[in-house]
RNA sequence: GUCCCCGUAGCUCAGCCGGAUAGAGCAUCGGUUUCCUAAACCGAAGGCCGCACGUUCGAAUCGUGCCGGGGACGCCA
């Protein structure tokens, strides 16, 4: 990366790094630094063990030498024991931080990558759960946090649109559909037929019969009556999760199920045989991969000739590398797909495909209820408009209780129980299973992002008193801000926590640094009376403070999709 | 049985490209409102970082094994 594009304190890191790399001979970029625990210690530090062993003398000789060696503006190298610790001067911090975050362009990357990124995916003919909630926002996240670094995202809804499934579910309409029942609520309505399915598929084998002859029929017949059927279930799903995407701000390029590419499923199978790695077993056609180090082979076609999950993402993904021309192909999937994954990217390797390895799966784990398991199929699930409705509902009463007078209180409790939710899915780390607990995900208190919306509210009450146009850090008398170290440190931070955000495809980089910055902010006020201080200059510094902190806090949210009201 | 992920304070988690006394939030106890929103702030208490061995000057962090939890393992997606 460009040294001019570094922004916060990934600017004064890259001075550290090059003047230590001309003091000890490395290559600056090889030299990695470490933040102190303590915030005493500095922005920065290195540890002189190795040095001290490559030179054979002790690490205090070394970190004393180096702290007299090096010359850095605006920082001081300090030895402190073994180690060589970094601290930047507050007041160019603080000069340095406002130019960044007062402006729109903090933390903005040049990462030019084309990225195409699917997320979402929930099924067809299937309400929305809990379950599908981490695939959206974390994808959305993850989208809006790469397009900021400067990759060319498409976002791609792949929409479980085709498969066995739907053969169940015609089979289903065709014994005990209800015209009325689908008409007024579809997917409450398809939800009871396909759990029904499973309740007699096991009593009664004809059943399944249907089933496939259903779907076998979808896949051969161009109009009939069984394609007319799926369409209509389609569509009155498409409407529902759009209602719930409008609610969540999340958006997409293109909205592609797995039916998309049904008319490239046969020229996909001819490729793969003319690649020679198809073959037959069990009266299927598999992919063997043995040689690729997995037991289990990729299946492409049922011994009935339909086609399954891997034959429809193969095609899928040779579709996007003719369309995209992709450098980075993102699938945002729940983590119990990865041999599936590995699978077909392996698949694709064995045809010689070498953008194969540009496909990244980004597995999360999986939501679990506090009483067991949830399973669609046995019609146990927690719909995801219902957990956004409790969340906005108890949104409404918090507010009628500490802020009754406030203006559009609907719109308000609707942002906020919603990030409260959000945030509440993209703070943790996207591997680890989380329990679903109603009294974590409602809690409006502590690290949360009503939290975080709080700390941006108050920022913005602050400056709508003060009233003053636009400030500019060019006039800002930095000296002045010297008592503000802190505040100044966690917004320097921010720039690299989006970068790591993006680097590791983890939100929760970026909602921890949030969080960081949002107690930092709050200290801040406490401490630092803004209006009225008694000094002009020293009242626009502060003011100047505030403004970048609202400021990132805005473009965190943003980034993150938590709704960001200017009062609460 | 094989493979993957996880295991840090009572609970939920951060820290994990090895480094200086292991950090937050919730819950508990105590304090802060004539002062820019108390959805906040301050303080107290709370930890063989699952266990063992290994690599290293140094391990919560890396490796191996074990234990515990979750997931996956050919015609579902």
């Amino acid at each position: 990366m460009l040294k001019e594009n570094l922004q916060g304190l990934d600017s004064f890191a890259a001075n550290v790094k090059e003047a230590l790399g001309n003091a000890i001979e490395q290559e600056p970029a090889s030299l990695s630094l470490e933040i102190p625990r303590e915030e005493s210690h500095g922005e920065f530090a290195v540890a002189c063990f190795q040095m001290a062993q490559a030179e054979g003398t002790d690490p205090p000789t070394v970190a004393k030498r180096l702290a007299k060696e090096i010359e850095i503006p605006g920082v001081t190298a300090e030895a402190v024991g073994p180690f060589l610790n970094f601290k930047v001067d507050s007041e160019i911090l603080a000069q340095t931080v406002l130019e960044g975050a007062l402006t729109s362009k903090y933390g903005k990357g040049e990462e030019h990558a084309a990225t195409v990124l699917e997320f979402s995916s929930p099924n067809i003919a299937k309400p929305m759960h809990v379950g599908h909630l981490r695939s959206t926002v974390i994808g959305a996240a993850l989208a809006r946090i790469l397009m900021r670094l400067g990759h060319r995202v498409t976002r791609i809804n792949h929409l479980g649109d085709w498969g066995s499934q739907f053969g169940k579910l015609v089979a289903a309409w065709n014994n005990w559909g209800n015209e009325k029942s689908f008409l007024e609520s579809p997917i409450n309505h398809l939800l009871e037929l396909y759990v029904r399915f499973h309740e007699e598929e096991t009593d009664n084998p004809d059943l399944k019969d249907q089933a496939k002859e259903a779907f076998s029929e979808l896949e051969t017949e161009e109009d009939g009556e069984t394609r007319q059927l799926w369409q209509r279930f389609t569509e009155a799903s498409l409407q529902e999760f759009e209602q719930i995407y409008n609610r969540l701000g999340v958006s997409f390029e293109h909205i592609r199920g797995e039916s998309w590419y049904e008319n490239q499923l046969e020229s996909l199978v001819e490729w793969l045989d003319s690649c020679g790695v198809l073959e037959e077993s069990e009266g299927a056609q598999i992919i063997d991969l043995t040689e690729q180090g997995i037991d289990t082979p990729c299946l492409v076609k049922t011994a009935h000739g339909t086609t399954l999950y891997a034959t429809r993402d193969l095609a899928a993904a040779r579709s996007r590398w003719k369309e995209f021309s992709f450098d980075h192909s993102l699938y945002v999937v729940g983590s119990e797909q990865n041999l599936h994954f590995r699978q077909f990217k392996a698949a694709l390797s064995r045809c010689g495909e070498a953008w194969a390895e540009k496909i990244e799966h980004i597995p999360f784990g999986l939501i679990r209820m506090a009483g067991g398991k949830l399973s669609t199929r046995e019609g146990k699930v927690l719909l995801l408009s219902e957990v956004l409705d409790r969340a906005c509902e108890l949104a409404a009463e918090t507010i009628a209780e500490k802020n009754p007078d406030l203006p559009d209180r609907e719109s308000v409790a609707e942002k906020i129980g919603l990030g409260a939710v959000i945030f509440h899915d993209l703070k943790h780390q996207r591997q680890k299973d989380v329990v679903f607990d109603w009294k974590e995900v409602l809690s409006f208190e502590g690290d949360t992002g009503p939290y975080l919306q709080y700390t941006h509210a108050r920022c913005c009450s602050i400056l709508r008193k003060a009233n003053s146009p636009s400030i500019s850090s060019a006039e800002v008398d930095s000296s002045l801000l010297s008592d503000s170290k802190e505040l100044m440190v966690a917004l320097g931070r921010y720039p690299g926590a989006l970068r790591e955000a993006g680097r590791k495809r983890e939100p929760s980089a970026l909602a921890q640094s949030l969080l960081r910055i949002a107690s930092a902010g709050n200290a801040f006020y406490r401490d630092k009376r803004v209006l009225g201080c008694g000094d002009e200059n020293l009242e626009y510094a502060r003011l100047a403070a505030v403004t970048a902190l609202r400021n990132v806090l805005a473009d965190g949210l943003h980034l993150l999709g938590v709704p960001a009201p200017e009062e609460m």
